[in-house]
RNA sequence: GGAGAGGUGGCAGAGUGGUCGAAUGUACCUGACUCGAAAUCAGGCGUAGGUGUAAGCCUACCGUGGGUUCGAAUCCCACCCUCUCCGCCA
């Protein structure tokens, strides 16, 4: 969410930064509606100045044992007058939080303009893609031949996007999210967190899924939703928190299955486990001060460039054009992974900075002096776990193939060097 | 699932229709005293919003949402949550 204060001083800037990222800001609605809360809202509050005045004098003289009807005769002629202000009022307020609600977040200054996927700049990259002297076959192939991927079986169990693993896979996969967090809470500094897979719509909105994205979403019964990330319970800890200035930064890490619906993807990587409705991931969440955010944004890029550094895994960092990124997001990273077989890097982690927009919805604040002021927000994945294992098997595949486990995670494969081809 | 108790400021804890945004204690901040500290004394100390150049003034908030009333922390209804006991269960 945006400060209203800004909106109400300087729209025309907003409305020029919100155009870079395609969306285009109601300012005439905005203003109207501006004008109707200043109105009603005076004329309300004075009205309630009014009535409070006239019952306090009321309890004096009834106090006192005098009459009061004097009194009473003439704040009964609010009565209607205040109702309605007051009825009007909220509904002004409510449309007004909607209204807000549903503006993204303001792009930073370092983001690269652009109008589509192909504006994103390439920042880094690391590794060589390697070429193998045989056909390199994708992960479907693969995990089939390992038989540790069962796409027909998931589809038995559940319906397309499942994944059934079996065996070594299960056991890389498992280890992968192990790996990960192991790193994470032990070299970089990360708290790790357990916490509901399911949660409110509070919780949803606090973090900007919610009330635009609903069909993206997996609800449930008892007016719950799957979590579509960790980055919804692990940074709503903090909603509606006034936390002590020396409690930041904070950096928790917790691996989660993520649920998503993909309305909107059908047709799209529909051929193995790139795009599931469900997926492990592991992800880093810091809330920070807010002079820190943009340091601490190419902090966690590195902590999750890490993973793929350990797997020896090649990997490019683009920095996401205006258009590409998230509701949320103010500027963001997305880490792509080599995949052999499509020839391509493909999205394996999203890092970015929300600056105050998530802690604006979720009302997170720390102490300064004298006031409080909204922290910043920062998630990324470090890393999807479906798509690491993917980019294991492509990248470590064998002529026959079998597939080489990376050094790194040896000690998590109990002495696991290579999973035969069955 | 059954029975009971309860949700008030950072914490503890009063308040059951009226000058209550809320006593008191404690924590915290400032000042005085002190060489310094402790103790003591004085003052300050919630959140959000409106309005104003500002000082300030005003409004809302006592789990959440409705209702009754001129007036609600206090009465009524619904919901959420916590605790205790019983049952069940990983």
């Amino acid at each position: 969410m945006l400060d209203i204060q800004v909106l109400r001083n300087d729209i025309q800037s907003v409305e020029k930064k919100l155009e870079s990222r395609g969306f285009s800001l109601d300012v005439a609605c905005f203003q109207a509606l501006e004008a109707q809360r200043k109105s009603v809202q005076t004329r309300t509050q004075e009205l309630q100045a009014q009535r409070n005045a006239a019952s306090k004098a009321i309890g004096v003289k009834k106090g006192r044992g005098e009459d009061a009807s004097v009194i009473l005769a003439e704040v009964a002629s609010i009565g209607d007058e205040l109702k309605a202000n007051e009825a009007r009022l909220e509904e002004i307020q409510e449309e007004m939080q909607e209204f807000l609600l549903a503006i993204p977040n303001i792009p930073h200054e370092s983001v690269p303009f652009g109008l589509s996927e192909a504006d994103n700049v390439e920042v880094m990259k690391w590794g060589q893609p390697k070429h193998f002297d045989f056909e390199a076959r994708d992960h479907v192939s693969l995990g089939e031949g390992l038989a540790g991927l069962d796409f027909e079986t998931a589809v038995k169990l559940a319906g397309s996007r499942f994944t059934l693993m079996q065996g070594p896979v299960a056991r890389l996969h498992r280890a992968l999210g192990q790996f990960m967090l192991d790193l994470h809470t032990g070299e970089h500094g990360y708290v790790e967190v357990y916490v509901p897979y399911m949660v409110n719509a509070e919780s949803l909105r606090g973090t900007g899924q919610l009330p635009k994205f609903e069909e993206d979403l997996f609800s449930v019964a008892g007016g719950y939703y799957l979590i579509p990330t960790a980055e919804v319970p692990v940074t709503n800890i903090v909603r509606g928190e006034i936390l002590s200035l020396d409690a930041l930064p904070m950096k928790f890490v917790a691996h989660t299955p993520c649920f998503r619906s993909e309305a909107g993807s059908y047709g799209r990587d529909m051929r193995g486990m790139i795009r599931q409705h469900q997926f492990d991931k592991v992800e880093l969440v810091q809330i920070v001060h807010p002079e820190k955010s943009y340091e601490a944004l190419e902090s966690l890029l590195g902590h999750a460039e890490e993973i793929l550094r350990r797997l020896d895994l090649p990997y490019r960092v683009v920095s996401l054009c205006t258009k590409d990124m998230g509701f949320s997001a103010a500027k963001t990273y997305d880490i792509e992974v080599w995949l052999p077989a499509q020839k391509a890097y493909r999205e394996i982690s999203s890092c970015s900075n929300f600056e105050a927009f998530q802690a604006r919805r979720m009302q997170a604040r720390f102490k300064t002096e004298g006031r409080n002021e909204l922290v910043h927000t920062l998630n990324g994945s470090a890393l999807a776990v479906g798509r690491t294992l993917v980019a294991i098997l492509e990248n470590y595949q064998l002529a026959d193939g079998s597939v080489k486990i990376p050094e790194a995670l040896y000690p998590y494969m109990g002495g696991l060097e290579v999973i035969p081809a069955s």
